[in-house]
DNA sequence: CTGATCTCAGTACTACTGACATTA
DNA sequence: CTAATGTCAGTATTACTGAGATCA
């Protein structure tokens, strides 16, 4: 890793440079800045679940599932909330079953469906990695709480705007 | 893809749960979305690049060479900047490389050193990459000037608490 | 000798394309 | 027949580890 920290902000001296020699530089500073938070928070994140053998992607699925009613959802649902490709629910549910955490069990009345149930393992393994990540605070630091809401805001007008959702 | 839009927005009712059954929800619901938005952006920028041969990594590294006062810059200097590992700097460069776009020259003094220049054919390319990214405000819609500006100081606070950078 | 710079080989993860079997 | 659901094979990117060559 590039480890120590720079002495000035790299995004605002970029913003500058874009500003006199291109244009108006706000979003080019907003859509740098988004890629290199997400990257930190990527990092931590991860490096918080690997202990637990999971990456944020398994997390996250895992989490979905334990929040669903009866602990099971159909993949492409799955792929909806998740916003995954249907490739990569495969390749995701692939990792989580062979760790035993889900298991895929046959829809009961639509066949070409595959359901995708929680385990008890995978139950206890989402509390742990919950633990884990809750106790970096997902790799956010810096922000207030109100702060922290604004942030989610301002993203969910992105969002929105992009077609994620109505409502 | 997952094209349809769900009539809810996923994040906001993820959070409805875990604030349920886990806790507060702030810091787990920004940074779903940074990575949502993230994901957003990426796959916008890298839809307006490809038809120019280019990635936003590599894009940014292009815009990086053509900003520096000599149209060089060293490797390391290049991975501090854009936050990248080596290896990566070592990929990118390559690719680039690959289509004419950058050359590796030596450093006059330090022989370690390898410096990266931007040639004629990079920066041209870099301008009608611009063109192509700037057309779609890098993927960014829904946010006013004022909120753009907004999201990037946030993100900033993120980014220097996490020691990015110093002032 | 120590440490910095860059490269190489190999691994891991995810996205995406195109093809395909099965079923509604 | 058409569309939906999953899976498979293969490709592309990037991140990272560990090792090693070169040089300050």
């Amino acid at each position: 890793m590039t480890s120590r920290p720079l002495p000035f902000d790299p995004i605002a001296r970029a913003a500058e440079l874009w500003e006199e020699r291109i244009g108006p530089s706000d979003a080019m500073a907003a859509v740098t800045s988004v890629m290199r938070v997400q990257q930190i928070i990527q990092s931590a994140v991860d490096g918080a679940l690997r202990p637990h053998g999971l990456t944020f992607a398994r997390y996250e699925a895992l989490v979905l599932l334990s929040f669903s009613k009866r602990g099971s959802l159909p993949m492409r649902v799955m792929g909806e909330r998740l916003q995954l490709h249907p490739t990569s629910v495969t390749n995701i549910v692939d990792r989580l079953e062979a760790d035993g955490l889900v298991k895929r069990t046959p829809h009961p009345t639509d066949r070409r469906t595959t359901l995708t149930e929680i385990t008890q393992a995978g139950r206890e393994r989402r509390e742990a990695a919950t633990t884990a990540v809750t106790g970096i605070d997902f790799g956010l630091r810096g922000l207030t709480p109100r702060q922290t809401r604004q942030l989610s805001d301002l993203l969910a007008k992105v969002r929105k705007s992009v077609g994620d959702f109505t409502d």
